[in-house]
DNA sequence: CATGAATGAGAGTTCATTCAT
DNA sequence: CATGAATGAACTCTCATTCAT
């Protein structure tokens, strides 16, 4: 009773504390915005988080914990599914976790950028070798994809990266990924991960779906 | 003669923003700290710089410069090379001057992110839109390339995507990144660009990359 | 019945209190603090006391109130002793009174010193015109008293002042006169009222400390 | 020039600080206070001192250095005067000393009274062990002096003690102190130095000056 | 032009006090 | 009676900005 009442208002206050940071930047942004759009007295936050810093690592705590949920409880892949039909879902769940924390990563990102302890306690977690999160990109590609001729350690990071970038744009303000962004699953499956017809043929440029006839290298 | 002058202090002092902001983000940097790195008195820069923040603005305002100058003015293009070289040497030069402003772009991008005065004012003209920049992605791509099928809005945006994503894995820390920059051409030409027919050439990437090291901020 | 148990609560509190301010200070000092140090929650204190003002009038009362006691209701004297024996034995009652309130005086002393409210309500009440502290001192000195020629003001405050300053190096953390305190009134008397005619008995002071050691705050 | 500037202002400063301290104590004090006692900004102490503590180690200081000076530029004495006269002089310049500082010790008292490490490095120096401070006590005195039979430990207190004991009354506001502050050297000469007409003699109790005939103790 | 001492608004934080439970 | 979450005034300290030199 007692602790749910507290986890409430901890929430309140980081709920609040996000949309200040996402607005303002974690230095610009006052204690007392926060408060205000919490609905609470200046002093209240200061008992439920030790200080304003604690608030940047308490956002970032909730962002790994709710990304933490999401990855252990995947929602059931339909079993007879392709390999296509899997990386494609498998990325949706990904992009739907992280549009779940979009406005977590707009308050925190920035400021992040320049804190090393923060980088390294959180971002490698959160980031680029997350597992699972560039794999799909890696794992499933065969002989025929795109990547293969490129550097791994490049490859590796082609998907966080796209993403990453399409992120800072929409957070830049673009509105057509933001239009986009319900469909970049597909679309990126189209573009890293070509679908293939037939089993894997070193030649021909072969037609291989109503849709995508004519893709991918003629010969390679 | 009087305008080099002050031309001249302008740089000094922009230089210091820019390594202080990097540093320490726009916020947290103090007038102090900047006016210490350029060896001057705390008030002097209020002499060339209305505020602080109109210290960010130059910033861009510099940026901008330096870049339009890149596009308007670039190199010469082996005449006989193929499209495929175009793309790649057109692509290395956009790559170039985005390294020269690297650490400008790092200074101010965590704060550009919030700023919606900056971002309309600068950003939409410094990244998406700005020419050039995604049309050899799109132009130069003929029927075989891996983008056709994407939607067009979408495909635009990858290249600009995929670099600012890499950008922001370099700020992270990812070292990886930062040793994979100079290839970076090459490997983007073969991922969004394969060359048609040829065998897998697995080293070109790596064989590119010893010339480049040291080319380091050529373009600023 | 009732008024029992709130005097308790209230000594309760006090005791906490005293031993708060006699380690940080009346400021420093947080109503927190002393509420854990009674094992209460914050508010309680306000029930038995108006504010943590209030606390620091509450100690003194206590103190006057002890000494009163102390003076009212002096331990028999041996009836046969001599006038030197007397004085010795009134002055080591003085000293045992005080020391049971030394924690509260030194949690009590600081602050004092400057509020002009508590010294003019407590402190003379309390020290230099108390009645029957300085009075040893001069009225029992006979015609070879050291004190004879002195300025009766000053002789009358020598006793206290004494004390006082001994008292404050005991708070500066000396420890010789930590050590020194259970020989005091014997020391005091051979320096103000010295023994008449006897040889000198360098003895004396040591050999009175074993009894009088672990008889700490009877009187309290 | 400019260090001379400076000089005054944080005398300015600690002048301020000393009286608003002396009145309100350490912690009641507030920045404020001091700044508007100062006719300064609020900011600007801290131009000059690194922070509110600091003061107090800076009044500390100054105080020291005022005492050393006092020591070790003592005024001429007259090289001819007898023994007792050389110890009123030299207790009337300690006094002297002390007087000088009054306001500031006030201001600092009570509250090294608790901060062991001010105590520590302050206190040892300013007061007990202070050279010079208690020797004329201990070193003056012949066999007969009435600090003969006591403890040396003690011995060397009482003046430092009496002393100090003195200066908690006149904090305490106790005017008759205050009055005869001026005559203490000859008082205290007078108590503990009791001036001596032959040479030592064991026995009588002879009358040595008109104004003191028939003093000190009759046989020891 | 250049300086840097001075300013004072406003930041983060603490804590005496209240009051619904 | 007792609690302790909530309050918000007031604290210390920072720093962008000004201006006499």
């Amino acid at each position: 009773m007692r602790a749910q009442r507290a986890d409430a208002r901890r929430s309140q206050i980081l709920d609040a504390a996000v949309q200040v940071f996402a607005h303002k930047g974690f230095h610009a942004a006052t204690v007392r915005d926060i408060a205000k759009k919490a609905k609470l007295a200046d002093g209240t936050m200061y008992l439920y988080f030790k200080n304003k810093n604690d608030l940047l690592l308490a956002i970032l705590d909730r962002m790994r914990e709710r990304e933490r949920h999401a990855v252990e409880s995947p929602r059931g892949l339909t079993p007879d599914a392709n390999a296509r039909t899997l990386w494609v879902d498998s990325l949706r769940q990904r992009i739907d976790v992280f549009r779940g924390s979009l406005r977590e990563l707009q308050a925190v990102l920035p400021d992040i950028l320049r804190a090393p302890v923060l980088r390294r306690r959180y971002l490698q977690a959160v980031l680029p070798s997350r597992p699972g999160f560039a794999e799909p990109t890696v794992g499933a590609v065969g002989d025929e994809s795109a990547l293969r001729e490129l550097d791994p350690r490049l490859s590796q990071r082609i998907m966080p990266s796209l993403f990453m970038g399409l992120l800072v744009l929409r957070m830049l303000g673009d509105v057509e990924v933001d239009a986009l962004w319900d469909a970049l699953p597909e679309q990126l499956a189209e573009l890293l991960h070509p679908p293939r017809k037939a089993a894997p043929r070193p030649a021909a440029a072969a037609a291989r779906s109503p849709q995508t006839r004519g893709r991918r290298r003629a010969a390679s």
